[in-house]
DNA sequence: AATTTCAGTGTACACGTGTACGCTAGTTTT
DNA sequence: AAAACTAGCGTACACGTGTACACTGAAATT
C-alpha cells in the first residue's frame, strides 16, 4: 500500500493551504477569501474543495496551526542565538522583527483572527500565544530565579509588548523600524527591571 | 431658515450610524456588514444610503471617529476619579475595564480595524490611540518628572498593555475578570518601576 | 479480473451583493 | 406663486457566492 492516492490527496491539500496563505496580504484577510477563490488559485474546481475541508473555517483553523508551528520555529531560532551570547532581550526582539519581515502574512493572520468574529479562531490563536508565553515564563523562572507568579506576569507583558511591536512593524516604514525596535527593547527592560524589583520583595 | 430639512437629514444619518453600531457584536465585524443590511436596519431603502455616505468605508471611518470620542470620554472620567485620590494605576485599569463592559462593540471595532485590511482604517485607529498615548505621556512627564523620551516609552507600553487586557476581557468569563485586572495592574507597576529606575540614571 | 472507492469535474440553482437610473413629494430658494 | 433642489423610493441588472447533484476515471480492494 504505497498510497499513491493518499499521497496525491495530501499534495492537493497542501496546494489549498498554500493557495490560501498566498492570497493573504495587508489588504486581504482570511475571512475575505472565498472558497471559490482559494480553489481556483489551487487549480481546483470549486466543489473539489470539499474533498479536503468541509468549510473555509476548517481551512482557516489549519492555517492557524501552521502559523503556530512557524511561531515555534521562531522560538527555537531565538534560543539558538541566545546560546551564543549577547543581550537576551535584544536578540529576541531582533529575531522577532526578522520573523515579521519574512512571515508578515502569517503574523497578520494571527493578529486578525485573534480579534476576529469566530470564537473558535480566537481560541486557537490564543492557544498558540499561550504556548509562546509559557515557554518564556519557564525561561524567566529558571534564568532569573523569579517567583512563578511574577515570572508569568512578566512573560505575559513581554509577549504582549512584542506582538504589539510586530503589529506596528507591519505598517511602519523601513526607516522607522530601528527606532521601533529600540523602543521595544527599552520597554522590555522596564518590565524586566520592575519584575526583578518586585521579586526581591516577595 | 430653520433647516427642517437638514435636521431630518442629520437624524437619518444618525440612524445609519446607530444601525451600524447596533449590528456589531463579537461575531459580527464592521467589514462583514453590508450596505443593504445597515440601510434596512435604519429603515431606509438601500439606495438612500448614498445620500449620507458614498461608501461603507466612509461610514466606517465615521464610526472610528465616534469610537475615538468615546475613548476621550473615558480618559476624562478616569482623570476625575484620580483627582479624588487613590492609586492612579488601579483607578485607570478599573475605569478602563468598566469602559470595556459598557462599550464592548465600540472597542471591538477599534481592535479589529487596527489590524484590518484598510490602510485608512488602520491609520484612523492608530491616530486615536496616539492621542490616548500622548495624553498619558504628558501626565507621566508632569506627575513623575520623567524624561520626555522615557515618559513616552512608558506611556506607549502602558497603553499597549491596557488595550491588550481589554481585548482579553472581551472574551473572558466574569469570574476571571478580577484576576485579569490584577495582573494588568501588576504589569503596569512593573513598567512604572522600570521607567523610574531608568529615569534615575539619565 | 471484477468490484468498490473516491478525488476531481461541470452544470445548475437560489441568494445576497453594490449600484445605476428615473421618479416622487416635500422643502427651500427665487 | 413658480422654480429648483434633494432625501428617499422602487425597479433592474450583472456579478460572485456556497453548495447540491450526477458524473468520470483511476486507484484500491476483493
Amino acid at each position: 500500500m504505497s498510497g499513491i492516492r493518499a499521497q496525491q490527496k495530501e499534495k492537493t491539500r497542501r496546494q489549498l493551504i498554500d493557495a490560501a496563505l498566498g492570497q493573504l496580504s495587508s489588504e486581504r484577510s482570511f475571512s475575505s477569501l472565498s472558497l471559490r477563490e482559494v480553489a481556483k488559485e489551487a487549480g481546483l474546481a470549486p466543489t473539489s474543495f470539499y474533498r479536503h475541508f468541509s468549510d473555509m473555517d476548517e481551512l482557516g483553523l489549519t492555517l492557524v496551526d501552521e502559523a503556530g508551528l512557524t511561531l515555534r520555529q521562531l522560538m527555537r531560532q531565538a534560543r539558538q542565538r541566545i546560546e551564543k551570547g549577547g543581550s537576551v532581550i535584544q536578540i529576541s526582539v531582533v529575531t522577532f522583527m526578522e520573523f515579521i519581515e519574512n512571515n508578515g502574512n502569517i503574523f497578520r493572520l494571527l493578529l486578525r483572527e485573534r480579534s476576529g468574529t469566530s470564537a473558535a479562531f480566537r481560541a486557537a490563536v490564543n492557544r498558540e500565544v499561550r504556548y509562546f508565553t509559557m515557554e518564556l515564563c519557564d525561561y524567566l523562572q529558571q534564568a532569573n530565579k523569579l517567583d512563578t507568579k511574577i515570572a508569568y506576569i512578566q512573560a505575559d507583558a513581554a509577549v504582549t509588548i512584542v506582538f504589539s511591536a510586530g503589529s506596528d512593524a507591519l505598517d511602519a516604514e523601513t526607516k522607522d523600524l530601528e527606532e521601533l525596535a529600540q523602543r521595544t527593547i527599552q520597554q522590555l527592560r522596564f518590565i524586566a527591571r520592575g519584575a526583578a524589583e518586585f521579586n526581591g520583595r516577595r
